[in-house]
DNA sequence: GATGAATGAGTTTTCATTCAT
DNA sequence: AATGAATGAAAACTCATTCAT
């Protein structure tokens, strides 16, 4: 990736992240990165293009960071981890969190793999600990977890903290 | 309303819903709703202003739902009762909030208002409970719901019951 | 069709004969026109469509042409008629064959279905004068007619009555 | 002229002669040809000049064919030979003749300089035969090869020795 | 000679909105 | 109230051409 095209990609990013994807105008982004329009579609076919560069270069960051849990053994470390995830997306990962969870709502566009692997983790750990019905917990985990990004995404919890422990409470944690 | 004003409202909530407001022109509501163009912008002077129609319209009904809350008095129903609130979403509701979290997500349309009047029923509930922090303890249930909501609006969960049991355990309910 | 439909039509005939249908942009059509721009889409939906209005638009009025054929019963007649078609094309009907006749050379648009109500007629007409072979003479009289075409609609051939009759001579009319 | 160049000027001729000048892009050429859309302007200047190139090295192999006319002295084998060129034109030829025919209509483009040395051959050749009006003669022949050009590259015809032969009777040859 | 990144002007197309009827 | 023709501005995308390397 060139330096313009990399240009492009966080721009569009940005853009896409704050004001969605489809209000965003190609125009837009080409401006913000400071390029001519038309090399958006040199370098990505469309804007569709765009999009995807921006999705997949993310998936890599996200699988690097589904990757550290799998050396983890202790099962309430895993749960613990998980759960601790929305609240360590760093600063510069928002953008990126905010446009898949802004794109789950468009139709034809919804995607769950990114929950596949959490599982492969999740459902194991509750194995270990016993629960009865482990598969269930997992998805609570998993639909947990979808709340609390849209809170950390979207709103600045005040207690942020407090929260926290509430939950990991409930998992004796 | 007249029968055509309805049309509109109901097709364009099912497009908003379904493709994204900023995704939707105003052409497919008034072809969707067998309509002339022109008459959309007769009845709701532009298109944000079809987007209220259908806001204001959905949130009578909503106020109707958290209306039944106020009447319970045991902190444990009142919990349950909040909890069960996204299992219970009609059918016919899901378009609408659809678009209500599909809207979320949009820059500057954030509206916090919906919780506020949860939050107000669930914290009393909490304190007679003797949770050691109350308002903590409401935002993780607004968190949750938060989760459920995407859960069952996206999703189409096999074990939605499992889960509901799942959740409900946490707080001895 | 609505007086602007017309004029757009029109207009474009007139600039794809001139320019080509390739060269010539929808905004240099709705210039001539007189209309806006997005009239054009609204009407014709997209550039290929115009240029199919255009066509069809022209087809009937060839078929008109042709079916003044069909009751004319001496053979010699029959083929003196045809030879004559591409002299007797009028001056406001210039455009449309300059259109058709450079469109032949586009790939993928070549179209032979104006040929076969000529040949309907020919091939009857050389077998009631027993040409041994009618269909080649047929085809022979079609090719000589594309000839011509590119003649009258391209150049201003000066001796056209000489031509003419030396053309009618070689088939003894 | 370099390899490249040469790959250039094929790829463009073919391009062109099938999807026509206007609509080819120089992009597509340089994909074509498997060079660098720079490489065709460092070559030929512009698209324009990649267009002459094309033509004047088509140009020589046409004087080529002519010039074997001149030699033949019997006015009937002029004719005939001049009939049978359309016939005559080589699989690898056809592109270069579709791409000079398509531009005829081109305005602007249109050029009669090939006929001349044709009429120059044919006019004396009549006069031998004591034709009444040769000049008119040799205008009619330019026009039927113009119809067998289209016939002979557009068309597949199954009859053309049938077709041929029809021809070349109403001259008596 | 050759590449490929980059541009700017233009092209096709979409869309919210207005207006005469 | 209702239609549908019409618009102007902007959107997505294309393309011939330039230029640094």
């Amino acid at each position: 990736m060139t330096e313009k095209q990399e240009k492009i990609v966080s721009s569009a990013l940005r853009l896409f992240a704050e004001q969605g994807y489809a209000s965003t105008s190609t125009s837009k982004v080409a401006k913000e990165a400071g390029v001519s329009e038309g090399l958006i579609f040199r370098h990505f076919k469309n804007k569709e293009g765009l999009l995807q560069a921006i999705l997949s270069q993310g998936q890599e960051k996200v699988s690097h960071m589904f990757r550290s849990l799998e050396s983890v053994n202790d099962p309430k470390e895993v749960i613990r981890r998980i759960i601790e995830l929305p609240f360590s997306i760093e600063e510069d990962q928002k953008a990126f969190w905010k446009l898949l969870y802004a794109l789950k709502w468009q139709a034809n566009v919804y995607d769950d793999t990114m929950s596949i692997p959490i599982k492969q983790v999740l459902v194991p750990a509750f194995e270990k600990l016993n629960y009865s019905n482990p598969a269930a917990e997992a998805e609570s985990i998993l639909i947990l977890i979808d709340g609390l990004a849209v809170a950390v995404l979207l709103r600045k919890p005040e207690q942020i903290g407090a929260i926290k422990q509430s939950i990991l409470n409930k998992y004796h944690l």
